[in-house]
DNA sequence: TTGTAAGCGTTATCAG
DNA sequence: CTGATAACGCTTACAA
């Protein structure tokens, strides 16, 4: 194995002067740098990761705590993971993998044996368990997800009551007077998921503000459960011409049934889907739909827990950072003026 | 922070008994085992990593690397990710993740600091350029997917040509004679992505040996491609009445397009999917599919890499392990008798 | 602008 | 069964 020792023996300097050659922590004159890149390339030299976490007490690495079952889109979460991942290493940071099994403990573990510096959260719940070991650890951490009282925390999420609200907007523009609101399975509002309830009130204060009459369905997103919902809303409430879909799984599965029914979109029904971009394009007709802020929440919870990081390191105290990304409404082909009353 | 020498003056013991207590690497009185065990939980206290990985020249850390834009099934990906994770952790290691951006050199990077004692590399491609370099530079490593020369690694991917094979008995066994094999994208088959090319040909040869004319055709997956690859088909093959569908995302659309053409699935036409049991089990009518082995990708992933690094740590040549795992048929609603010629 | 040297917290080799 | 103690390879005061 190659060490500094034999870089800066090669290069006839010290071996901190290569230390700080590489870290930059202080001027080095050009000639001893060239000097030193030459020697390093020539031997091939790679420092090592366990001394350098030692003797500089960071390990460059931070952990991301994944969910084990995710109840959220399972792409939208591997998007965000890679989106961490590649903002890391662009501050110079690896990303530690963890999966919730091991519950508060694993966010424990990796700080307190300094194999993380910081730690990233997704899927936080409203009373996340792993919220009071942040706290009482003092570790550097951003969440993807808000949690009922984030004092002490840096957090990052979509701002879902808007997009509720810009689906009700946009709905009682064209004209549509009864709308079906159909959410996430009944479970994850049993748990109080934050993003679910934020969006469902938002929705309902702007549905209320504007004179809409509407249902809220919760639904499981296979074809059945789907067909099943449906059919009760339309029994239910006849009229209904205006769907919101949170429900990514249930998009397909309702357009298919709308056609079954008879019902054309948007001409019959309009339909709005809160979800990505690129799964709005996909179908047919494009949805409309209120759409993830270009900015990836996963880049900015690392810009956040650096943040936290560098201020650990400096001994100050971190500043808490609350972001909710505003989403937007792209009108595509799903959505039309409320057919009129026969 | 504590460290092994707090706990050993706790427990009126030397470092190194604490550190061989925790190792189990020598035997210990069950007295002394206690009082470290006590003065451990009394203390809190927790094996510094970096110090760790540099004395004992291990980082307990196995990177994983992903794609960043897999052109396979994202849930699928995130499915093995979470299981490569869990596993390892019952091995004492935890996974770094990595992503294909820093190509081969993110591999040579973690291996050369020794931020990683393996690897394990996903969305592996037949000519992978990740591979030479695992060669050059003895990296323990494991392979998901098959490249076109394994020698000196260990892989472990789906019996997808074993995959192809039953599908064309289960369909020649019903009678259909005329199949429409629906694959990946094009693009897929330039880049010689592996598994296509192994499905597609244990397809042709058991299609070949039971006389079915078949056509195989790439398709993207969105609506609309999925709805031109089928109007090919139909046009050029109209007596076809038996597809096999392997891209996932085309299932769905292909069951809304040949509902559309006035088929019902199974009487008109029969449908078979190669996609993991849930997905099967979530249209209507439920698919009958080959699908992924019980014991996870993953697991068996890590078994392997866990396997070549103890070799190499025990100064051995690393044994090399091909794991190719058959998958299974499952017969659903999807697929009945070929219908009469009339 | 550079060099010296004292750690960082474990592991593992000797002795005992 | 247990204790000293020398690495491990790097960072960072402190000196020059």
């Amino acid at each position: 194995m190659v060490t500094l020792a034999d870089v800066a023996k090669r290069a006839g300097v010290s071996s901190s002067t290569v230390s700080y050659a590489l870290s930059g922590k202080r001027p080095i004159a050009d000639l001893t740098r060239t000097r030193i890149e030459q020697a390093i390339t020539e031997l091939g030299y790679h420092p090592n990761a366990g001394a350098r976490a030692l003797a500089g007490k960071r390990s460059h690495i931070i952990a991301l705590v994944v969910p084990l079952h995710p109840e959220v889109h399972v792409p939208t979460m591997m998007e965000i993971a890679i989106a961490v991942t590649v903002a890391a290493r662009e501050h110079g940071h690896d990303v530690l993998l963890l999966t919730n099994n091991e519950g508060p403990d694993g966010v424990r573990r990796v700080a307190a044996t300094g194999l993380a510096d910081g730690v990233i959260l997704m899927d936080v719940r409203l009373d996340d368990d792993r919220v009071p070991v942040l706290r009482a650890e003092q570790i550097p951490a951003a969440l993807i997800g808000l949690p009922d009282d984030p004092a002490g925390l840096s957090c990052v999420d979509h701002d879902f009551a808007t997009a509720g609200a810009l689906c009700a907007d946009h709905l009682a523009d064209l004209g549509h007077r009864d709308i079906a609101f159909i959410g996430y399975s009944s479970g994850v509002y049993r748990r109080h998921a934050g993003y679910a309830e934020r969006t469902l009130s938002g929705f309902r204060a702007r549905a209320e503000r504007r004179d809409l009459r509407f249902l809220h369905r919760p639904c499981e997103g296979s074809y059945e459960s789907t067909a099943g919902t449906l059919a009760r809303i339309l029994a239910d409430r006849p009229e209904t011409t205006g769907f919101v879909v949170q429900n990514e799984a249930a998009i397909g599965p309702l357009l298919t049934l709308l056609r079954a029914s008879g019902r054309t979109v948007p001409e019959d029904a309009s339909v709005i889907a809160i979800c990505p971009d690129p799964m709005a394009e996909q179908y047919s007709p494009r949805l409309t739909s209120v759409t993830s802020p270009k900015k990836d929440l996963g880049q900015v919870a690392v810009e956040q827990v650096m943040a936290r990081i560098a201020a650990t390191a400096a001994g100050d105290r971190p500043e808490d950072q609350l972001l909710l990304m505003p989403p937007e409404l792209v009108v595509r082909e799903s959505t039309a003026g409320a057919p009129r009353r026969t």
